[in-house]
DNA sequence: GAAGATAGTAATTGATTACTATCTTAGTAT
DNA sequence: ATACTAAGATAGTAATCAATTACTATCTTC
């Protein structure tokens, strides 16, 4: 058998019965539905499974339909990346809104990359399948522009509480973002290996004392 | 084009004129030599795009000779894994030895493991593949059983260090263990973003130090 | 030096992939 | 009501995958 992994989803759905309520959408609806469903397959499936047959019949349509509002399969990921950048963006946006402390950003961030995490435990693991990949393709550049957003956000708050004196001013910004990122990563990691995404939430607050104190946080 | 990314490989060496020195090797030495080819291209190839014909031509063979070897391509991929454990296993062994202090022992440890990575840049690749896979597979078991207990060795060590006075008697021993992992992780995503594994090595000596502190070490 | 064991080849299997024709039908403007 | 447009169904395509077959070449061993 040369399948590595297969993935049946509601079949019984569109029996002779019910055939589903035979809704008919508009190509920007359904290119949102799309979105949603391959997301939804992350969430419980490898990237590499989420084929264009799986993504039609988690929305009760053909495969051939799905081409009807997406050129190509790689199309229907950059539409995806696109979903991603822009909802992680606001969630940060959001998060960082009413934060004068530059330390107390870094906490908010921290807090709103974990939930969003929470929210859509589909994401980390498009972006490592992402990241794995050697060729620099067009996703993958994407992910990489994601990250390094994220990473120069985290720095400048770095920079910033240094500037404040919250923190060692002989501090290594470059190590801190760097140690930011794994300390989520190892998280997420962490997840991965229990796969019971419930248990993020509080292992997260016992690891971020540990972060601040190692970037000498004046005052805790 | 159905394919991901596709992998053609010393094509030319199987030519007419120089038909390989038709070594025939014993069937142990071919599947050291399967498991060596599957790493070779692990470091420079997504490991889905890792198929048994790839394998074949990577050491000169017919893609139905590999079967000889191994009765699955599962098979392949766990005596992967039997190569990884044993040679990680001997490699932080190796690095424990003439270390009384636990916190040297952190250290030794750490660099022992970014050794290990930059030495086989295949192996992180793998273990974030199998990983990101939500099924509880065979292969996923033991890379599951493997970051489990290269996170007791850690734990004990920071246990250990606690004992001592060497860290914070306070310290959250569950989490600190964590975050070892965790910056091991940012470091190795740091490196998939750059593509380069030379940055490895200088940017995890600079980490260490904020970590140390984070733990809370006594005298540094 | 014949006999058995084993490594390797060449060709093919069925399943699955992304993708694409051709036809049907639902929604809408006239 | 009728015609037009776009969404979806149906039914394909070529390519690639892991795995298996029947057969050949080579080595070992008595």
């Amino acid at each position: 058998m040369p399948m590595p992994t297969k993935i049946v989803i509601n079949y019984y759905l569109q029996g002779a019965t019910m055939p589903m309520p035979k809704t008919r959408l508009s190509a920007p609806a359904r290119q949102l539905e799309i979105v949603a469903a391959v997301l939804a397959l992350a969430a419980e499936h490898s990237p590499d499974a989420i084929t264009t047959q799986a993504i039609a019949q988690q929305i009760g349509l053909t495969q051939g339909a799905v081409f009807r509002h997406f050129p190509t399969k790689e199309a229907i990921w950059l539409a995806v990346m696109d979903w991603l950048e822009e909802s992680l963006q606001s969630a940060i946006a959001a998060a960082l809104t009413e934060v004068r402390d530059p330390i107390a950003g870094l906490q908010a961030m921290f807090n709103a990359h974990i939930g969003f995490i929470t929210a859509h435990p589909a994401v980390p693991r498009l972006i490592f399948h992402e990241l794995q990949k050697p060729a620099a393709g067009a996703i993958k550049q994407r992910v990489c522009g994601l990250l390094e957003r994220y990473r120069q956000r985290v720095t400048a708050l770095l920079i910033a509480a240094k500037a404040q004196g919250q923190v060692d001013p002989a501090l290594d910004d470059s190590a801190a973002a760097t140690l930011f990122l794994g300390m989520v990563q190892g998280l997420v990691m962490q997840t991965l290996l229990a796969g019971d995404p419930h248990t993020l939430q509080p292992t997260a607050s016992r690891l971020l004392p540990l972060y601040l104190r190692g970037i000498g946080v004046r005052q805790p």
